[in-house]
DNA sequence: CCTAGGGTTCTTGTATGCAAGTATTTATGT
DNA sequence: ACATAAATACTTGCATACAAGAACCCTAGG
């Protein structure tokens, strides 16, 4: 980026995240075309980080790569969202029991804090903004999510887990144009079930605690589906796109020829 | 590649997949340091192919890339293994009881004949061999638990698992150097076992099955790391690499300043 | 009016050159 | 001999030129 060079960050990774966040929040629609060119031209970078973001997005589900064809961003796509779903709460749960077994004293209190923050920020913000990805208490929430992983050793799965809910967080955004307000008190109930089962290091009850937790804020899809059926559709019916067959199990060995 | 283009897949593809399987079958050894260039004069291919494989082989945790210092392949990470093998076991039991509510006659019979596959193999492949990668019945093992996840219709889990799964593998190739052969009937057994229960449609029953069987093949960590730490330990102290604040929750927006 | 063909323009994939930063090595002074 | 500093040889990040293929449009012919 020419202006503002904004070392310490690599190019790469902000133009990633500048169209990661542009599809997540539907500034850029689903099976919108989007060419390097354009973005070339719209960002003033090179096309080397705009390629590398693209691939990253790709692997990500979150844009399709038709090699000599064009770039869409994804459609929304059920089977991708079910898969998003599934992989969210199985892991959910795991760090919440794994947490509960883990859990030192301090761990329980820095849980209560976070429930008290919570709490605290309830009062003033009481509905989701609509662009969903705003305000304080979305950043809560996140923070909430983290310090359980981090309390179960697992932050690992952070990435695993971030992946997954990009898919439903579209969801949830196309909804809010549709739907009431989401009242975000009952997260903090729900939040706060969370902490105490953790706090009494019951795994099993931590368990079903964030199950029925995630299980609540899972988005209607078929109502959106037939509300929107655009969302769900690219343009035309294109082969495959490239970056789907991943995670190899070749038995190839490294043979250099020259 | 100058030789063989072999169209059909994208170079930078098939370089992925060369270092992804050297470094998952410990042909290159945890914190090796390797560079583009090197890499470069051994495979006959530009530095772009190359710096895309790396960039996804950084995603995948196999590398550790500190920029303008080196890369290196990623040492054996217990954190990162510990996580992981919560990620596998999370979700393969999470496909299981999905497969168990979904299956069709069809799919019952398919699993069944899986299973006579894998009997017939049994018979003369006794142990898996010491890459553990190769032979008849690591494809007819990854190809069961493939099964299991369209039949779930949870095939986006692929990737997923797939890339939790090479971390677990490191470990256990390097653990089929320091013990006993590793036999494959029990495995059958295992796998008959989560057959019976998906297609009784229980998912509670097939949850259990397939946690049992995953917890089976845990490799013995500690074992592995006591014997050899070096694997574990990366040779010099750097900082912190730069591909590990992944997923962002930046709120900037697109931002076109030109 | 419709169809077929050729050329133009667009797309992404690949190769390469330049820039900036780090580590190592070598020279130089004390 | 030792410490310090400059120079040199690396590293990866970024920019750009070239190549190959696909889609589109426009024209010519039926």
């Amino acid at each position: 980026m020419s202006s503002e060079p904004s070392r310490n960050v690599a190019v790469g990774e902000q133009v990633y995240r500048l169209i990661h966040s542009a599809i997540v929040d539907l500034t850029l629609a689903p099976a919108q075309r989007i060419s390097e060119h354009m973005l070339v031209k719209e960002m003033n970078v090179s096309r080397t980080p705009i390629r590398e973001a693209i691939q990253r997005l790709e692997r990500d589900g979150l844009v399709l790569v038709f090699p000599q064809r064009g770039t869409f961003v994804a459609p929304l796509d059920r089977q991708a969202i079910r898969s998003a779903y599934v992989t969210r709460i199985a892991l959910e749960r795991a760090v919440a029991a794994e947490a509960a077994s883990r859990r030192s004293t301090e761990d329980i209190a820095r849980l209560r804090q976070a429930i008290a923050d919570q709490r605290e920020v309830a009062k003033s913000e009481v509905y989701y903004p609509v662009d969903a990805r705003s305000g304080r208490f979305f950043a809560l929430n996140e923070g909430f999510h983290r310090d359980l992983m981090e309390i179960a050793d697992l932050a690992g799965l952070g990435p695993v887990v971030g992946s997954a809910k990009v898919h439903l967080e579209r969801v949830r955004v196309a909804h809010l144009a549709y739907e009431d307000p989401y009242p975000i008190g009952p997260l903090v109930e729900e939040h706060t079930a969370i902490v105490e089962a953790v706090a009494s290091g019951d795994p099993a009850a931590a368990d079903e605690a964030m199950r029925e937790h995630i299980a609540r804020v899972l988005p209607r899809l078929d109502l959106l589906m037939t509300h929107r059926p655009d969302l769900f559709e690219l343009p035309r019916e294109l082969g495959n796109p490239v970056g789907f067959a991943r995670q190899p199990q070749t038995t190839d060995r490294m043979t250099a020829d020259k």
